[in-house]
DNA sequence: CTGTTAGCGCTTTCAT
DNA sequence: ATGAAAGCGCTAACAG
C-alpha cells in the first residue's frame, strides 16, 4: 500500500489542468464550468487514486463545514430515551441524501449555559438544530444573536425571534382534558413534569385551562411533580391516593409518569382503567405496547425534527446561509386512544 | 454585537507577541514553554474576546481532528435498537472528559463495502469504532490496512489483524446451552438471527456444541431463522409448534426474538415458562421489564464500547497515534437468571 | 472553459 | 522564552 498522499496538486499534475479546475470538478456547484472531456479525465483519476478532499481545508478555505450541530443537552441516559432517538433518527434520515453530516452536541447543563459554553474546542458548524433550548440560554437574546442558523425543535415561544417548529402543548393539554371530561370524569389529578421543562407547563396550563372553562378547578394537592420520571410516578400515586381516593382519573405529563403510576396501580389492586383512567402525553413506542395500551397525546416528535431539518438544510443552501432564520412551523398534536382511558363508572 | 472575527493574529497583537506563543499557549502540550507572565497576560485577552481557535486550520495545520468516528449501518431503525444506543452512551460518556468528539458514520450496507465507500465528503477523523465490521468489509485484508487505527466492538476475528474489544459468543451460547440443559430440557427449539451476523453464528455454534457433547442433537427443522426481527420470531413459533408439539425450550439468538416468541406463545395459551421455557441474549433493557422477565446472556456492550474507547484515545494520544492498532480484548458473557425458564416439568 | 494567485488560521521547525 | 516564516489543501476572485 502506497501511503503516497493524494491531494489537489497530484491530481491536477497527473490531469495536466491546474488545482482550480479539480475543485471545480469535485464541487457539484461548480461542475458544471468543466469541459465534460476534462471531467472525464479527472474523474478516472479521481477514482484511480482514491483521491478524497480534504475536508479541512475545505472547511478552512470556504468557511463552511456541511456539517449542521445537533443540540443536547447532557443528561444521563439521554440517548436511551425516545425523544433523542427519533430526532436522531429523522436528522440522519434526512441528511442520507445530501450533502450534509450532523454532530451531535452534547452539553452539559449543570448551570452552565450557552454563554458560558464554547463547546469545548469550538465547534465548527453551519447551522444548529437545537433541542431544550431553555436549557441552555440565560437570556433569551442569546437565541436570537447566535451568529449561525439555528432550528429550534419542539418547544415554541412566539417572543423569542428564531425559527421554531414544534407542537402545541397547550392545545394538546386541552385536548386531553376535553377527552377525561368527556368521558365524565371529574375527580382529576395530575403528574407534572419538571419546572423548567417549557413542554410540561404548556401541558399542564391547557389541560387546567380547559377544566376551568367548564367550571371545574383542580385541587392544588392534586397536582403533583414527578419530574417526568418513572419511578418517581410510581412513587407518588399513593400520595395522589391519600390525597384524595377517590379519583377516577389521572393525566401524566408524559408517558414515563404514566407508565409509573400505572404499573403501582396495578401492585395496589386498582385496576386501570376500570377504576382509574390515565392518559399520558407523547406517544412514545411503548405505549402501544404497555398492558393497558396507553391513551396518550401523539407528539409527532420525528416529523417536526425532519421539518427543522428541511428548513435548516434548505436555508444554507440558499444565498442567506448565513443569515438567521426566523419563523415557527406548528405540527398537530392528536388524541391516540388507546384502551386506558374509559368513561367513569363503565 | 460586533462581528469582528478574532483569530490568532488578533489576539498576538493586541498581547504583543507573534502568533506562535498564542499558539503555544493555547495548546496544552506547548503551554509549559511559554513564561507565566505572557500566559497570564494572553489567557485574560482570550476570556476578554471570546476567542476560540479555528477548528479547521488546526486540522489542516495540525493533520488531525481530535475526532473519531463512530461507525454504525445504517439500518431502518437503528437508532432505535438498545445496542447502538448502548454504544453511543458509552462512547459519549467515556469522550465527555476528554478533548476529543465523536462523530457517527453511517454507512449504507445495501450491498456496499468499505473500499467503494468514500464516506460521501472524505471524513476525516483520527481513528475509527467499528460495529458489524463484517458487513462493510468484502475482505478482511481491508480492515487490516486501513489507514487510521482502529477498533473493532463486539465481534472478534482472531484471524484479522486489527483491535478488537467483544464477548466470546461461543461461549455464551454454550452457558445458554448448559443452562437449558441443566434445567432438564431435551426437546429444545432454536430461532436464529440473520446470516451475516458473525454473533449469530458463534451463538448458534456454540450453543449447538454443547448439547453435541452431551450426546444431544437438535432436529435441524427445529432451527428457524427469524434474522434478530421479533415480528419474525412472533410468526414463526407456530412453525416449530407444528413440527414438535412438545419441545419443552427454546433459544432465541438474541432477546427481541425471544421477545416475540413470547408474545405468540401467550396468544396461543401456552404458558412460558411453565410449558415453554425461553432464554434470550443480549440482555436487553426491555429484557427485565418483560413478563415474564427473561432470562438472558447479558452481552456488556456499554463495557465492550467503553473500553474500545479508552484504547483508541489513549493510542490517539500516543506517539504511534498513526500507526494501527492490534490486539483482542475479551470482555465476559454471563448468564442472568430471571423467570422466563425453570426446571422441565417444574 | 481554464489558469494564477491570494488568502483561510493555525502548527512547527529553525533561529535568536 | 519568543519570533519569523514556511507550509497544510482547498476555494474564490480575477484574468484571459
Amino acid at each position: 500500500m502506497k501511503d503516497k498522499k493524494f491531494n489537489i496538486y497530484e491530481i491536477a499534475r497527473k490531469a495536466n489542468v491546474s488545482i482550480a479546475t479539480i475543485s471545480r470538478a469535485i464541487n457539484p456547484e461548480t461542475r458544471a464550468k468543466v469541459a465534460p472531456a476534462t471531467l472525464k479525465k479527472i474523474d478516472q483519476l479521481i477514482k484511480k487514486y482514491g483521491y478524497t478532499p480534504n475536508l479541512a481545508a475545505k472547511h478552512l478555505s470556504g468557511n463552511v463545514t456541511k456539517t449542521i450541530g445537533v443540540v443536547f443537552p447532557y443528561l444521563p441516559g439521554i440517548f436511551y430515551s425516545n425523544y433523542y432517538n427519533h430526532i436522531l433518527a429523522a436528522v440522519s434520515d434526512y441528511l442520507f441524501d445530501t450533502h450534509y453530516q450532523f454532530k451531535m452536541l452534547l452539553l452539559k447543563v449543570a448551570g452552565d449555559t450557552w454563554d458560558k459554553y464554547d463547546f469545548k474546542v469550538g465547534e465548527r458548524v453551519d447551522g444548529l438544530l437545537i433541542t431544550h433550548w431553555f436549557k441552555f440560554f440565560s437570556k433569551k437574546s442569546i437565541l436570537e444573536n447566535m451568529k449561525i442558523p439555528c432550528v429550534v425543535l419542539n418547544d415554541v415561544d412566539r417572543k423569542i425571534k428564531t425559527q421554531f417548529v414544534g407542537v402545541d402543548h397547550y392545545l394538546g393539554g386541552q385536548i386531553a382534558a376535553n377527552h377525561i371530561y368527556s368521558l365524565g370524569h371529574r375527580r382529576i389529578a395530575m403528574l407534572s413534569g419538571p419546572d423548567w421543562s417549557m413542554d410540561n407547563q404548556q401541558r399542564m396550563k391547557g389541560f387546567i385551562a380547559f377544566l376551568n372553562k367548564k367550571g371545574l378547578r383542580i385541587k392544588p394537592d392534586l397536582i403533583v411533580k414527578a419530574d417526568y420520571l418513572e419511578h418517581m410516578a410510581y412513587s407518588k400515586v399513593e400520595t395522589l391516593l391519600k390525597i384524595d381516593p377517590k379519583i377516577t382519573a389521572i393525566f401524566a405529563c408524559n408517558d414515563q409518569m404514566a407508565f409509573g403510576a400505572m404499573s403501582r396501580l396495578k401492585e395496589l389492586g386498582i385496576a386501570s382503567p376500570k377504576d382509574i383512567s390515565v392518559i399520558g402525553f407523547d406517544d412514545e413506542m411503548d405505549a402501544a405496547k404497555f398492558t393497558p395500551p396507553l391513551t396518550t397525546m401523539h407528539v409527532p416528535i420525528y416529523d417536526i425534527a425532519t421539518r427543522g431539518t428541511e428548513i435548516l438544510i434548505n436555508h444554507l443552501q440558499s444565498k442567506d446561509a448565513k443569515k438567521s432564520l426566523r419563523g415557527i412551523e406548528i405540527l398537530p398534536v392528536r388524541l391516540v386512544e388507546r384502551k386506558s382511558t374509559v368513561k367513569i363508572n363503565s
